[in-house]
Parts: structure tokens; C-alpha cells; sequence
DNA sequence: TGTACATCAGTGAACGCGCGTTCACTGATGTAC
DNA sequence: TGTACATCAGTGAACGCGCGTTCACTGATGTAC
């Protein structure tokens, strides 16, 4: 840790990891660039040489999280080819242990009100990993009976809204709002029967 | 609207209307005590009259949505009575109607970070509206065929995840993020397919 | 190897702002007689 | 109906605070010769 001199040496990193460990404490409201700066060592105005400012600092956290979720739920399809169904299930395990493992990351991506247009980059991490969750629901959409298949994106919404909700509701370690079940558990049944619903595992 | 004179007259209630605006507009952590005393059209001071504080009084406007949104499922819910199912997909419906036509409410009960533990009175009505929905899992429940039958929390731990989820991705405002379908079908074929998934609608 | 110099990452002081909260006060309301 | 008075909802000034942002600056780094 050569933190040492007058220069940082990678103070822009250095400021993102504090800004992630801010958000994940304090909310995303609760972050403020002044104290992500004294966390790294440095005066607020330093920060204005790496970012244009507060927003900016969020919104690249987004973008490094967006990018880590994306290679995690790639790598997880990838590993559990050539099964659609279980590359699918992966990539939905892969999701909840994101959010679990980085929860600031998750908090900037998903809950910090900033958009995914704001800047190119950003667009295209965010896309990248939305394209990775349609593909897996594309590809296991394929063994549905066609009488009863649904949209590959209206299938692969529901899995997203189930997914975000245990990890609202369940997989945070919100005081008084004690869980009933594991959130892994939770997911995990609650895709399969979701998946059972669609004639796409037939027994228990 | 009898607003004049030195005294209000209903200053409280007019506060917390004022204070469900704001979190919607603006979110739960750009809401603040003094512009919601603005609007009132009192010093900020005056608040001090009514509320604890700032807190205090995002608390009362959870409280009031809690006591709302529990209404509003027990209706939906004896509406459809006696059939389980019907019931069921009735407080589902409500969930998302409620979200949608209160969002200030949703967002100081959901998503304020306000413990609702935080009051007797907010946790009583807290309790009582997830008490119905677990109602309505347990009815159902029954019906299910024994051998594939979960424990009716887990059930509604489901539900529940499914329709925040939806509430949370797909039926807000948010600039940049297009909802690929009305939020309400999304919901509901969500639901359906998780229902049939445990045996209980046969076909499509 | 040594010196001069350009670069630029960080400083530190300052700004204006709106916040939540407190306090002594004031003046409208409503009750007792 | 009229007067005296207690109540208490609201005022307005003040507080200390931390915020994001700006600015002229300084001093460490690294390159050219």
C-alpha cells in the first residue's frame, strides 16, 4: 500500500473503493465526496482531478460493478454449457452472490437513482450484462412446449424481478426485517418452481 | 382548503401530505424537513409542534401507507372469498396497484431505510399487512398437493420477492430503463406461471 | 551524472448553501365568568 | 353579550454543521539536454 508522498500514485482507484465502502454503509444518499476523500487520504478538491464530480464518482463505481456482474454471470453461463437449463440457473445463482459479495457495487448499479445513459460507458457495461441474462433465457426458452412459451424477455424479466426482490427484501441485512429462509435458498426454490410452471422440470 | 389565519388547522396531516410528494419527487434521501414545512406553508420550526423530527415524520407517512396498503389487500382479499386462489391473485394485484398509485407511501415504507420497528404503531401496521398476504399463502396452500407443497411463508416470501421486484425494475419512472411490458401483465404471468409451477392451475 | 524546466497531482483556504434543530417570543383561539 | 385570561400553534432569528465546488498555489515527479 504505497500511500506514501505527496502524489497517490492511484488515487482514482483509491477513491472508488472508498466511495463503494461508503455506499455500502450509508445508502447511496448517505455518500458524500468529502468524506470518500478523507477516507482515501486526500482533501476534497483533489478528487476534482479524477472525476467531474460527485455523480461521477458514483456512476463509475456503477460502471466497474456492472462489468464485474457481467464477467460473473458470463463465466457462470459458460461453465454450465451446453445445458440451457442449468447455464440458466447458474447465471441466477450468479446474481444473488453478486449482490451479496459486493453489495456496494449493487447498491450503486441498481439503487442510486443515477441513470445507465449517463455516460457511453456506463450504457454499455449495464447492456452487456443484461444481454447475458436474456441470452441464458433465450437459449432455455427453446425447451418450452411452444403452446405455453412466454417472450424469452418477459421470462427473463420475471426471473430479474424475483432475483432484485430477494435481494431487497431478503439478502439485506436490514435491521428488524428479519429473513424467514435463506435468500439463496429462497431464489433458488422460487426459480424452480417458477421453471416447473413452464413445463421445463417435471418433477420435484 | 381552509389554510388561513396564524393557525392551520390541520397542520400535521398537511406536513405528511406534503412530505409524500417530496419523497416521490425527489426520493428518500432528498426529502427534506424544511422544504416539506415550505410547502405547508410554515416555518420550519412549526414542525416541531407535530413530529419528533425528520424522521418522525417519514415514519407517520409509512405508518398512514402501511394502514392503506393493509386495507386494501384485506378488501381485495375478502372480495374474492371464498375461492383461495382467486383471493390470492387478487392481493397480488392490489400489491402492484398499490405501488403504483401511492408511490410516495411505497418508497417511506420500502425503501426510507426507516426501521418499522422504529414505533409500536408502525410496526402494528407493518404486521398487519404482511399478515394478510401470509393469510391468503396459507389458504392457498392448502390446495396444493402435498407432496410439492412448500411452507406457505416461503410461498409468499415469493410472491412477495416477485412483486417488489417488478415494483422496483420495471414500474418506476426511472429515465433510461424501459419496462419491456406493462408492469401489471408482468406480474401477473409472473404469478401465474409460479402458480401452476406448484400444481395449482392446470392449463393455460 | 547533474541541472533546468515543464507537468500536473495534490493543497488549503474560501465560497455560498440548505440543512435540522433550539429558543424566546407572539398572537389567535377558545373557555370561564 | 362582553371581558380576562390560559393555552398553545406558529414565528423568526440564530446556531453550528458538513456539503460540493472553485481557485490560486505548491511541490513532487520525470524528462531533455
Amino acid at each position: 500500500m504505497p500511500k506514501r508522498g505527496y502524489h497517490h500514485g492511484n488515487l482514482r482507484q483509491a477513491l472508488v473503493e472508498a466511495a463503494l465502502k461508503l455506499i455500502e454503509a450509508k445508502g447511496p444518499t448517505g455518500f458524500t465526496l468529502s468524506e470518500a476523500a478523507k477516507q482515501a487520504g486526500v482533501t476534497p478538491a483533489a478528487v476534482y482531478r479524477h472525476f467531474e464530480g460527485r455523480e461521477d464518482l458514483i456512476a463509475e463505481a456503477a460502471r466497474q460493478g456492472f462489468i464485474m456482474f457481467a464477467d460473473l454471470m458470463q463465466h457462470a453461463y459458460d461453465k454450465y454449457q451446453p445445458s440451457a437449463l442449468a447455464a440458466f440457473e447458474a447465471t441466477g445463482r450468479a446474481y444473488l452472490a453478486f449482490a451479496r459479495k459486493n453489495p456496494g457495487h449493487y447498491i450503486a448499479m441498481f439503487e442510486s437513482g443515477i441513470s445507465s445513459n449517463r455516460s457511453p460507458e456506463l450504457a454499455n457495461a449495464a447492456h452487456r450484462a443484461r444481454a447475458i441474462l436474456e441470452r441464458a433465457a433465450e437459449d432455455l426458452s427453446q425447451h418450452i412446449p411452444a403452446d405455453r412459451r412466454p417472450p424469452a424477455s418477459m421470462f427473463s424479466a420475471h426471473i430479474l424481478a424475483m432475483s432484485h426482490g430477494v435481494v431487497e427484501l431478503y439478502a439485506r441485512n436490514t435491521p428488524g426485517a428479519t429473513s424467514p429462509f435463506p435468500p439463496e435458498d429462497l431464489l433458488e426454490t422460487g426459480i424452480g418452481i417458477y421453471l416447473r410452471g413452464l413445463g421445463l422440470i417435471d418433477q420435484d
